[in-house]
This record gives structure tokens, C-alpha cells and sequence, in this order.
DNA sequence: TAACGTAAATTCACTGGTGAGTATACTTTC
DNA sequence: GAAAGTATACTCACCAGTGAATTTACGTTA
């Protein structure tokens, strides 16, 4: 019986994001992300060329929230440096949730760190790609010397955050974070 | 036609090595390992109790000669920043060699972050541990106050580096992460 | 307005292959 | 001859992907 493709579609999509990222990319199998979507494997092929293809949307359809998210979590009140030490006390509460399980577009880059060319890897690197320019678009307007150096280490400091983070379990790398982003920002160091 | 057990288990482990590090844990299976080992996969499990053993074997295997090598890449001449400026320029050019893939126990948790209280994650938090361990003896050396903190900040430096490294497949994000290094170690920031 | 045709969406049942792990027996060394 | 180590050949579950038939929505025609 034919629902809405579109919103099917959105259903595998939805189903996928949960297994992919709760559980990662290999250990996930399209039959689970069929059930899960209450949809048939055929139904799955008929929306997807294929489990690759399924993963480069997963991880579109993820870009843009987490943008948003980060930029909610700076705020725009106050100096960059005020902004990021804001970011990074949202990020280690976020940490703390049961479910957060550290950054998909890493991990996903991480499992299929040798597969040149896999969509999921143009996916992680146009995400993270748009990130820092949101980082370099801030630093700019405070009108910073070595911009783009800057923005570059912000991003260094977020992805290693949640690296650690996500190693230790523990969320005290995000205020070590902050501080060295302070300390990157005060009076034009670099 | 028995040869010396520990010289097979050897073979085993950096059979696994290459395979793991280079293509990802979940993407190798147990019979790949054991032809590139030259072994049967019944020896395979002669000498391992399963996969998952034989994954934190992997990593544990992974541990000392890691850190031995960040410590010659960071030498033992001049100041802290200096030496972590020497560190990340290594690290820029072992990270443009045709093999580099990224952090091994970065990539591990990723793949199994879900996994509580798997091996993997137990080897590559230790190791990790034993990275910051040599870098807050270093801040130590030089009377740094909030030397712990610094410490937590270089690692997160160092692994934010490797991930952005390993998604952009550009070494710019070392140098980007050893001027930001530098900029914490001056005159006490933090 | 009622029957019809078609394309979009879906299902059931299947295939060929590969995954981790094992039962049993053989071979070498001491 | 006993123990350590290895081999052949297997089980059984699961995996990505497919073939053929079916159901519904909806515009077209008589």
C-alpha cells in the first residue's frame, strides 16, 4: 500500500540517524534500518541505490541542524572569546547526556577513513568545511589579524574536545577547551 | 605444523595491525587477518579467545611504540611551545605519508563508542592517558601553573589535529594546531 | 460519473556470499 | 607419549542486494 514516497523516505532517514549513530556505521545493518523504519528491505532499494547512498543522506540530513545548533550554543552576545567559552560549556553539557556519542560526521570519517572518495566523506568534510566558516565569519567581524589561522584551531579545538570527550567520558575537556580558545583569541596571539 | 607460538601470535597481531589500521575494524574480518597472518583461522583462535579480543590486543600492541614516537618528534631541546611546534610539524609531514590514516584508537572509539566496557575502549583510553601523562610531566618540567589543564589542552590540540588532518587530507591543520599550542604556553595564559 | 490505464510505491520470498566461531583429527617437539 | 600448535572442513546466522507480483493514487476517457 503506497504512503507518500517523500515521507517514507524521511522515515528511513530518521531510522537510519538513530542506528548510525548510536551504533555506528558497519555495525548497522539495512534490514535493522528497514525494521525500524517499518519498511521492507525492497522498499529501502526502491528509496536508496544503496547502503553507501543511505549513508552519504544520513549524513546530509545532519549538516545543517548541527550548524544551527552550534550557533545557538555561541549566542551573539559579547566577544568571540565570550562566544566560544559559551560554546564549549554547552558542548560538555550536551556531552553528558546519555545518548550523545560524540561527533557522526568524525566517526563516520573515522570507519571509512580509506574509501576515497565515499560520499560520506565529501559529506564530513562539506560539514565540517561549513563550520569553520561560520568560525571564520565570526572572527573576521571582530576584525582579527590571521583570521583564517584562528578559525582553523577553533575547529581543532572543537573536533579534539570531542574527541577526548568522547574517549574518557568525561566532559572536562571541553572547559580545557574553552581556555585555550580564550587564550587563542586574547590580544591577537598568533 | 607447530612453530613457536609466540612467533605466530605476533605475526597474528601485525597481520591485524595493517588490516585494522588501514580499512577499520568492522571492514576485516577474522578470515582476512589469518591469511595475511599465513595461519588457518582455527590457529587464530588458538591463540585468540575472539575478535574482540584480538582488537584490544591490537591496540595495547599500538600503545608504547606510539608515544615513543611522539616523544622523538617533540625531541628534548629548547622550551615546551618549542617542542610542540617541532611536534606538529612531524606530525604534518608523517600525516602527508600514503599510509597515515589517522589516529588507530581515535578511529577504534569511533567504532565502538557504543560499546561500553569493550577492550578497544579501555586500550585507547590508557593510551591516551599515557599521552597526556608525558605532556603534563613536560608542562611540569617548566613551573607552569595549571599545568593539568594545559596538558588536557595539548591533547586536545593534538587529536583535533589528527581529525581534522584525516577529514580534510590537509596538513595546514598542524600548523594551525601548533600556533595555537604556542599561543597557550606563552606567558602562563589560562 | 464510472470504468480504465498507468506509474509510483510497496510486499514476500529469495540468492549468493561472507561473517564469526567450532568439531575432529593430525603433526611436531620434548 | 603427552602437550602445544596447526589443518581441513564444517555450521549456522546474517548481510547486501534482487525478481516477480501486488496494491494504491490519480488523471484520462467514454
Amino acid at each position: 500500500m503506497p504512503r507518500d514516497g517523500l515521507l517514507t523516505r524521511n522515515q528511513i532517514v530518521a531510522a537510519a540517524d538513530e542506528l548510525f549513530y548510536s551504533q555506528g556505521l558497519h555495525a548497522v545493518s539495512v534490514d535493522a534500518i528497514a525494521e525500524k523504519a517499518g519498511v521492507t528491505k525492497k522498499t529501502f532499494y526502491y528509496h536508496f541505490k544503496s547502503k553507501d547512498d543511505l549513508i552519504g543522506c544520513y549524513l546530509d540530513a545532519r549538516d545543517r541542524p548541527t550548524v544551527d545548533r552550534f550557533k545557538v550554543w555561541a549566542g551573539s552576545e559579547g566577544s568571540v572569546a565570550d562566544r566560544m567559552t559559551r560554546f564549549f560549556s554547552k558542548l560538555g553539557r550536551s556531552s553528558r547526556g546519555p545518548r550523545w556519542n560524540g561527533c557522526g560526521f568524525l566517526r563516520a570519517a573515522a570507519e571509512l577513513a580509506n574509501m576515497r572518495g565515499h560520499p560520506a566523506l565529501t559529506a564530513a568534510r562539506t560539514h565540517k568545511a561549513r563550520c569553520e566558516q561560520w568560525l571564520l565569519e565570526m572572527v573576521n567581524e571582530e576584525g582579527h589579524s590571521n583570521a583564517e589561522t584562528i578559525a582553523r584551531a577553533l575547529m581543532v579545538l572543537i573536533d579534539g574536545a570531542v574527541s577526548q570527550i568522547l574517549i574518557h567520558r568525561d566532559s572536562k575537556y571541553a572547559t580545557s577547551a574553552g581556555l585555550a580558545a580564550r587564550s587563542l583569541l586574547s590580544r591577537d596571539q598568533l
